[in-house]
DNA sequence: GTCTATAGATAGATAGAC
DNA sequence: GTCTATCTATCTATAGAC
């Protein structure tokens, strides 16, 4: 792969991403990525071969951001470590990928039609993996009895947000855009809720 | 507005609040509309004109019912209660309006273009609202201080999600769709979470 | 590898008969 | 009020020159 080829294909994709969360897949047009990636129409499909190829390059960009997420879970033995850490990596991935958090969260919301499959296995892995997790803690003694399951899906939902509507919650805060204190705000107050909710106690009473 | 007219208006809605939900905007053909209400396409134009016409009718259809979930805030002089049934009735609005959620939350997520002024601003009323409410609960000592706003976005975010991220829900549940059981059980832990992350009193401590 | 010019398909909208 | 047939704009995709 040339380096022209590897800059060229990196611009498409950032341009992709943006234009694919602003407007979704079908609205977007290829001209409008091809004018921001400041590159010929001609070029996209020179290089992806399709809008939908360009679309799925986007949905992969993504992944490995959000499989790396669950890292404290591998790293940390205890509850309190663990879902601070969690929370925060999750927080920090709508900070930092909002364009792509918000491809993401579209296409899910669709059904996943175009999300291949070996990443649906890869996300279903992780989400087993979390789960069993969070249930050898409440068997342990180390947090109270939640479905656990449920839990991940309100941690996951309120981080989330913070990407996929973030219209919505700078209009609430009457802000342009969300700042560091923000994030921190929001990480302090979810981490709060799931914490106390969970009654986990800052090390073993099993 | 003749009989018949009423009848077909209400059809024309219903399918394409499905439509749209499953496709997004900018994806649904009108003539799959027509189709799932069982009329030919013209209808459709006759009655609403355009398709965009058409899309902002099936946005103002969910407006009333989001309203309307702030009512326990209104009726409930204490967090425990008021919290407790918001909640619950947001949830319900995902579990009795599936369509019409993801409808409006693709729309939130693409920064609102078809919103009309007017629904922005009674929601934006609402928020204000319920976070002065919560404000002074904190104040009163009903409750600790957390920021309000972004207690709300939690719960909006964790409620929502059952109805926006239904996909990704059943899949890690393991099921076809969601029944009662799985709605008490998001429920109680997203209860549990903000009324503990809260330590919100069971009355007065003020 | 790059880009202009264009083909081809899709789908929103409507004319006009009933 | 209803619907068949069709017009037309838009946009994906590519042929072919450079």
């Amino acid at each position: 792969m040339s380096r022209i080829r590897a800059r060229n294909e990196e611009k498409i994709i950032r341009a992709a991403s943006r234009v694919f969360a602003e407007h979704g897949y079908a609205a977007t047009k290829t001209a409008d990525i091809a004018e921001l990636a400041q590159l010929p129409k001609p070029n996209i499909y020179y290089y992806f071969g399709s809008k939908e190829n360009l679309y799925r390059a986007v949905l992969e960009s993504v992944t490995e951001p959000l499989l790396a997420a669950s890292a404290p879970f591998e790293e940390h033995q205890d509850p309190l470590t663990a879902l601070t850490a969690y929370i925060r990596a999750k927080l920090l991935i709508s900070r930092d990928y909002p364009y792509a958090s918000k491809v993401f969260a579209s296409e899910i919301m669709h059904g996943a039609p175009h999300l291949p499959e070996d990443i649906i296995q890869r996300l279903s892995g992780q989400t087993r993996f979390l789960s069993e997790r969070l249930s050898q803690w409440m068997e342990q003694g180390l947090m109270a009895r939640l479905e656990p399951k449920h839990l991940l899906f309100a941690i996951w939902a309120s981080t989330q947000t913070y990407a996929d509507f973030n219209w919505q919650i700078t209009m609430a805060l009457g802000k342009d855009e969300l700042d560091e204190t923000d994030f921190d705000q929001a990480a302090e107050v979810i981490t709060r809720m799931v914490i106390e909710g969970c009654r986990v106690s800052p090390l073993a009473e099993a």
